[in-house]
DNA sequence: GATATCCTTAAAGCCAACTTCAAGGTCAAG
DNA sequence: CTTGACCTTGAAGTTGGCTTTAAGGATATC
């Protein structure tokens, strides 16, 4: 695959395929007979990733450094990058809170009215609930 | 509740709880004595919500939007704002990514070896899946 | 009443993540 | 052999979300 043709599939542009390859999140090969850069099955797979963590707000250098670890196939050491897991355990600990916002969002169009979750509600338990993790960012992740 | 206060509760800076009421995500009351800014227990609530949709990558002006129909508990007409309804169902649609995702964070310091997922697994089965509802962002969020 | 720790504002600065620009090389179709 | 759609690079520009600076007023403690 060529560059657009990762950019499409992975629901990017072109040059934000570019951008991951210069900060060295894609290696793709090079096709010697024009320098075209050429990426595989596997990019498509990160790249996937890179936008799953990027929604989710992680940052390149760490997504970078989740992709060399995914490469060696290698769950690393617990000490050398603790924020990470910080970042777990903050993820797991919101996701029901994600999938609360996630109905309410669905709720927007889906219209089947009847028991569309009140976001007030929501607030209102967020605003009572004992805080997050807070270790220093609002949670842990930046 | 002043600003310090409610920053601390939320995990942020004073700054920054200036920030989102200098964009309006806050609206607190005023001491009228001296022109302090006053929070109540909801601002808290709103602050937690904000915290959680930025991690999630929803921008200041999209959240805004949510935080003025969570105010008039008016779930919005479907086609005002189509955009967020596709965060939802994107948003539910990866919670299962996500999950594996911060299992295998996790993973990182549970180290309680057993069945710490692959994450090179997870990539090439993001590399093969269908992909996300892909329109014009990676996930219709940005 | 000095000192320290709050609070206010507007404006400027900073950084990450793209995006655009500029100048060019490749390549299939007509 | 030109047209148009691709590809390359480096560098400059843009945007969003804070953060810092500057200049000052309020409040609590010694």
């Amino acid at each position: 695959m060529r560059v657009t043709e990762l950019a499409r599939a992975g629901g990017v542009t072109a040059e934000t395929v570019r951008h991951y390859t210069r900060e060295g999140l894609l290696r793709p090969q090079r096709d010697s007979r024009n320098g075209y850069q050429l990426y595989d099955e596997k990019a498509l797979g990160r790249l996937r990733l890179i936008n799953c963590l990027r929604s989710l707000g992680v940052g390149l250098p760490d997504i970078k450094q989740i992709l060399t670890w995914a490469e060696h196939d290698m769950p690393p050491v617990s000490d050398t990058y603790a924020p990470l897991a910080e970042q777990g355990r903050y993820i797991r600990s919101r996701i029901h809170e994600l999938q609360a916002i996630a109905r309410w969002l669905e709720s927007i169009d889906h219209d089947d009215g009847s028991e569309a979750p009140s976001l007030k509600q929501l607030i209102e338990s967020l605003g009572s609930a004992q805080p997050a993790i807070v270790t220093d960012g609002p949670c842990g992740c930046h």
